[in-house]
DNA sequence: AAGACGAAAGTGGTTGA
DNA sequence: TCAACAACTTTCGTCTT
């Protein structure tokens, strides 16, 4: 793990590093700055709701989750632990400003309320979507310190939140499309604002954000269609060249995905029409038509 | 009859003068 | 701010299976 010693974006040194995650982050903004070893989670395999619920992981002791932080009922003012245990000086200096920043978020300020509002409305959506733990956690960190740079004042709160989560998806290469993310929202938030929001955070955020690669959604729309796993091997390695041949680039990334599944669905005898796959991937036959064309003009199918 | 194909026209967003 | 532009959609007539 890299040695950083100062948040990027506030200079805060209270880094803290989370190993079960993977990721390094600061106590202050919630940035992370070292995520490389990326939790998976749940993600790829759970397809359906249902599913996602069974495999949810429950409990947790440090959440950022929750408004509190889970912080309200471990800390008293005398500087003792919840087992009664003093604390050295050093932990204590650290406990006083997590309670003060805490104390900031409890007492009814807009901040909290805000901030209450977003995490019951992550929650929901988060069980709706299947996104792990881990995502939400990150989201909002994120949330946090888009809050506390007044980026949401005057907006609404579900076009900023369901942006975030946009970004932390795209950013851990989770599939999940704006149209998809905004059908869970409420009606508050429509496709159009949220992806204007989402442009407007990350130039004030300074984020790169990776394009979504169509390989991502593969897994997804090929059990949406029951399709074997040599299938969606074959579709990936079609993806691969084509990715090589510049022929992906611009186009949308799920109507290629589609298009790809559905090639090597028929060239492996498993063949879906049209209509199924593009009803799978929210997109038209005619696009899937128009990709697949490009696909099997250029891409050496024998080899694949 | 259902599926696949492709032309034509329309939509919403991006880009560059 | 406007026009050109690319990707995608809708619609529809025509082949193919």
């Amino acid at each position: 793990m890299t040695e950083k010693s100062k948040c990027s974006d506030c200079g805060s040194k209270r880094l803290k590093e989370d190993y079960g995650r993977g990721e390094v982050y600061c106590e202050d903004c919630g940035l992370v700055l070292d995520d490389k070893i990326i939790d998976e989670g749940m993600e790829w395999r759970a397809f359906t709701h249902e599913e996602s619920q069974e495999k949810a992981r429950t409990g947790s002791s440090h959440s950022y989750t929750r408004v509190d932080k889970n912080l309200s009922t471990e800390i008293d003012q005398f500087g003792r632990d919840s087992r009664g245990k003093k604390l050295s000086s050093e932990k204590k200096a650290k406990m006083n400003s997590i309670t003060r920043w805490h104390k900031r978020l409890i007492y009814s300020d807009s901040k909290a309320r805000n901030l209450s509002v977003a995490l019951s409305q992550l929650k929901r959506m988060s069980s709706v979507l299947g996104l792990s733990q881990s995502v939400m956690e990150e989201t909002s960190r994120l949330y946090r310190r888009i809050l506390e740079k007044g980026l949401v004042k005057g907006r609404v709160i579900e076009e900023i939140l369901v942006a975030t989560l946009y970004i932390v998806c795209r950013k851990r290469g989770i599939p999940r499309t704006l149209e998809e993310l905004s059908d869970v929202a409420g009606s508050g938030a429509s496709e159009k604002a949220i992806g204007r929001t989402y442009r407007m955070l990350k130039s004030e955020l300074n984020l790169d954000v990776p394009l979504p690669d169509p390989a991502e959604f593969v897994p997804r729309y090929a059990a949406k269609l029951e399709l074997s796993g040599t299938i969606q091997q074959k579709a990936k390695r079609i993806l691969k060249e084509a990715k090589e041949k510049r022929i992906v680039s611009g186009k949308g990334p799920t109507g290629v995905a589609a298009a790809a599944l559905y090639l090597a669905a028929k060239m492996e005898g498993e063949k879906r029409t049209q209509k199924e796959v593009s009803e799978a991937a929210s997109v038209t036959e005619v696009t899937i038509r128009n990709r697949y064309r490009e696909l099997k003009e250029n891409i050496a199918l024998e080899k694949i």
